[in-house]
DNA sequence: AATGGCGCTTTACAAATGATAAGAAATCGC
DNA sequence: GCGATTTCTTATCATTTGTAAAGCGCCATT
């Protein structure tokens, strides 16, 4: 997925703000295994993802607990680094060999100072991954780990294939073992 | 709280575009047991509440899920509705006799479009809001009911006078009656 | 081909939570 | 003010989920 489409999909904007907001986006290659960014760090940059698959995690009791996942075309941030400038609690880590495009979050600012097509792109940027948010909180208490893993898989069938089912059942709220005891009764 | 605080709170902007964005909003007043929008509808204002308790909830199998409480200072607002311009998947009830402010969507809009500064605040809001979800995203999948509890009623006190256990206990995602055993554990 | 490591599943048991119902306390409506 | 309803707690039992450990299959290395 190419910087321009990622730009697009977010908001359609007059071609000169868009090149540029695109020009001040570096292209960059992460391997697998990598951590973007690490908790008790100030993340102050915003990243899309053009090619791979990602992770956000925080540990707990020394334990990992996967909250999201990315995907081609996702945005990666930390929110308290990111939004409100404080140190984040997740760790970020990619899950294959990525190319990804970053911009950093004081030259974004300055672009939403002087540009309002860009201040609204990010406006709308915020707003849908908001949406988002409040759409898996919801999922989250209301729907089961079961229904959740079949919608997970219907969405995006070749997560299987990519990420651990250890990280997928961290994601889903359960254990390895009640997620394998999910999949048996499924199939 | 009045409108010009709750303006302030999410982002400082020139006193001119304040006094355009805050013209733009009508105060009324609101019921207890007063539903503000449907599932199912699609929310086309954005509110803020003055003074009251409101909660937004889903109907699953008939059973209502409370998955967030406003207070004095709370955007009342639709994401699918105001974000996605969606059929909305919450109804908003108010729990107190409430004051409100309220701003049509697409005034809203309009605004975006012609005033940088208001496209800012926008951009914040949007993004604060983002932050918030992420922060009870994370809460929910890595903390213990108990915890939860403990935190809520630690950060608002008085939510235990002013709603009824039963939404608590929905919004923490357990039954009441694993509530009350949390509450004889702790006292 | 054997070995060891890793990821996933399965089993057995313990702990936590839900469902249901009953009872006490508070609240509402007339 | 008083009965009726609602709200919360408590108790009992069934179900679900977690924990710990064992087993299996796959893959890489030698």
């Amino acid at each position: 997925m190419d910087l321009m489409q990622i730009l697009d999909d977010v908001l359609l904007i007059p071609e000169s703000s868009k090149q540029l907001l695109a020009s001040h986006f570096e292209m960059l290659q992460g391997s697998k295994g990598q951590v973007l960014f690490r908790t008790q760090t100030i993340g102050r940059s915003l990243y899309f993802l053009s090619q791979g698959l990602a992770r956000a995690y925080t540990l707990l009791d020394g334990l990992e607990v996967t909250f999201w996942f990315g995907w081609e075309g996702s945005p990666l941030l930390s929110m308290k680094g990111y939004v409100a400038k404080e140190y984040s609690y997740e760790d970020l880590e990619l899950l294959e060999d990525s190319v990804l495009f970053r911009i950093h979050a004081d030259v974004l600012q300055g672009l939403f100072a002087s540009d309002i097509h860009i201040a609204n792109w990010g406006r709308v940027f915020a707003e849908k991954e908001l949406a988002k948010a409040e759409e898996r909180l919801i999922s989250r208490q209301v729907k089961t780990a079961e229904v959740r893993y079949r919608e997970l898989i219907a969405t995006y069938p070749d997560i299987l294939l990519r990420a651990p089912l250890r990280h997928i059942a961290s994601y889903l709220g359960v254990t390895p073992v009640t997620l394998s005891r999910i999949r048996a009764n499924i199939s």
